[in-house]
DNA sequence: GTGAAAGCGCTAACAT
DNA sequence: ATGTTAGCGCTTTCAC
């Protein structure tokens, strides 16, 4: 048993006595083998230890099979299950995944694209928000006709393939559980500003208080920036501002936990005086206290099929861009409720 | 502005009316080319807009500049905060690194490796937990001297390189802030077994009894799986079998915000009446209710470091194996109090 | 069904 | 300081 990786197929080839072609098309699966070669060349590569050379076949064959990810910060729950789905995906049809960044810079953006196009990744996955006004690269990319899709990055105007969850959708849901229960005065946290996340939950909000014949109040809507802290502080402001709500919608989990200990800690009960709704269903959610209802959204499918439809542009490169979203899901727990009955 | 990549080293060298050695050695940032010629060179690739081919130049150099990672579900918060510190430190190094798979199924991690070994990646890192028993293609890859570094993934008696978290003075800080104020019936909910850190803590656990004078009374020991609803089932068991308990200690946060919620169930006030210590300081654990003592582990150093380590490894193929523990601080919160004085 | 020749785009090891 | 020659390990193309 020889060292990793120092066997060439011309050892193999000599070793089975054929040439480096016939060996070549052994280990591509070719039809064009007699069994009887096939088998002594099969037989020559185990003895010999042999592992094809990646980087060769690459050169030669100018296909790397190999996808780039740029991504946002792995503490977002969103971003991390995407990326499990999109690396599952990947394999399954041959692809790996070379790590883009984890973005700490946005700034350093270009930069991390120029070295990934270096390494003839054959597409790009950009699974993270868009929050970034300036995206001449990614327009860039486009027009190169570099393969690309996105996930919760969507660019006005350009035909771009973007997987997403229909936030509208989900914003609605969201609102409509407290508008169905009998809620009249229902306050909002939004996540962070320029975020087409926020946008689309937001009109999602306002249909459902539509539909229920509701007026829309802005004073009723705090805006916060995902984080717990947000969601205490915005709860907060809320509370102080108008304190005749009985329900809140919040857009994430974390902030609607964050809204929930203000809640406590200003002496209201959940569900009994206020009911609470998030968004993501974190696997916190089942276990906050009180347990959270929320909106689940398929996040590993949006990964998988984010590869899927990249793959897929990869092999017939004309194929027309597209932006599919896929649906949510209401949870419902403890944290929402009927609201105190009141005088009509 | 041609299309991306296909131009080649040789058009620039034509356009700059040089060689492409010289080419290469202007990309390559090697100090001997004139100042002159350099300068024409950089104009000749900035006109064309050349992209070096990195697929080419490590056929050639034998140097891939990219690592392998094999990591657990990303899922859990310790590995994607490892992951995320050793990205930004390959990068800085001029690396990146391949996403080796998320193991869905720990059997197919051989298969992995080979697809890593094939792509030519000079090391590996595995930012998982050491669950599985068959480490045979571990040992294998350390045999055939592929550089290999490991977080939380220790192999008995073989020389490897490990960096981790000290898992024994972080259980014994955990127990030690609990035997501190005063608690002597003091319960501890553990992870899944048959990992070294569930054994690490629970030592930590026995030494600081120990310290304070307390015997350890197995019946106060509970095992969970690292899930909410292990911990909340745990806390149950606990609670039904040694009702006396005043305090527990629980190996991770997870399960120690599932034990909070039994505890309000049961009509246990935390931390009046019972006190709790959790493990891994996520994000959650500061708007738990109530908000949770627990230990912060530098994971995202862990990962920085561990990619360090490994680089170095591939530098300097003789660096002797070692094994680096980095400390954890105990993260005070309202979790845990003085135990309800006792007639002693 | 199999092989020979050429080349993928670059760097290493020599030249000069 | 710059150029020449010879590969890196494989696939492609075209013979036979």
């Amino acid at each position: 048993m020889l060292s990793r990786s120092r066997v060439t197929i011309s050892q193999v080839a000599k070793e089975a006595g054929v040439s480096t072609q016939t060996v070549s098309r052994v280990i591509n699966d070719r039809p064009d083998v007699s069994p009887d070669t096939r088998r002594r060349v099969q037989a020559a590569i185990a003895r010999l230890n042999y592992q094809p050379n990646a980087i060769a076949r690459s050169l030669a064959s100018r296909r790397t099979r190999t996808l780039g990810l740029i991504t946002a910060d792995f503490s977002d729950y969103f971003f991390t299950q995407v990326i499990a789905g999109a690396e599952v995906e990947a394999r399954q049809r041959g692809y790996f995944f070379m790590l883009g960044s984890t973005e700490r810079n946005v700034q350093d953006e270009p930069e991390y694209i120029r070295l990934l196009t270096e390494r003839q990744v054959e597409g790009i996955l950009f699974a993270r928000p868009s929050t970034e006004p300036d995206v001449r690269h990614l327009v860039g990319l486009l027009e190169e006709g570099v393969p690309v899709v996105t996930t919760a990055y969507h660019l006005p105007g350009k035909s771009l393939t973007v997987v997403d969850v229909d936030n509208v959708d989900g914003g609605r849901k969201a609102t409509r559980c407290l508008t169905q229960a009998g809620h009249r005065r229902i306050g909002m946290i939004t996540g962070s500003p320029h975020w087409k996340s926020v946008t689309d939950r937001s009109e999602g909000y306002r249909l459902a208080l539509e539909e229920a014949g509701l007026s829309c109040d802005e004073s009723l809507v705090e805006s916060g920036d995902w984080s717990y802290e947000s969601g205490y502080e915005g709860m907060l402001r809320l509370l102080g501002r108008c304190p005749d709500v009985t329900a809140v919608f919040s857009q994430n989990d974390r902030m609607a936990i964050g809204a929930m200990r203000a809640l406590r800690e200003a002496g209201r009960a959940i569900p009994e005086d206020v009911s609470v709704v998030g968004y993501d269903d974190v696997p916190a959610a089942a276990y906050s206290h009180p347990p959270l209802t929320t909106i689940r959204q398929p996040m590993q499918e949006v990964g998988a099929l984010a590869t899927r439809l990249l793959i897929e542009l990869i092999d017939k490169p004309d194929t027309e861009r597209r932006e599919v979203l896929l649906t949510t899901e209401l949870i419902l727990r403890e944290s929402c409720g009927a609201p105190v009955p009141q005088h009509t």
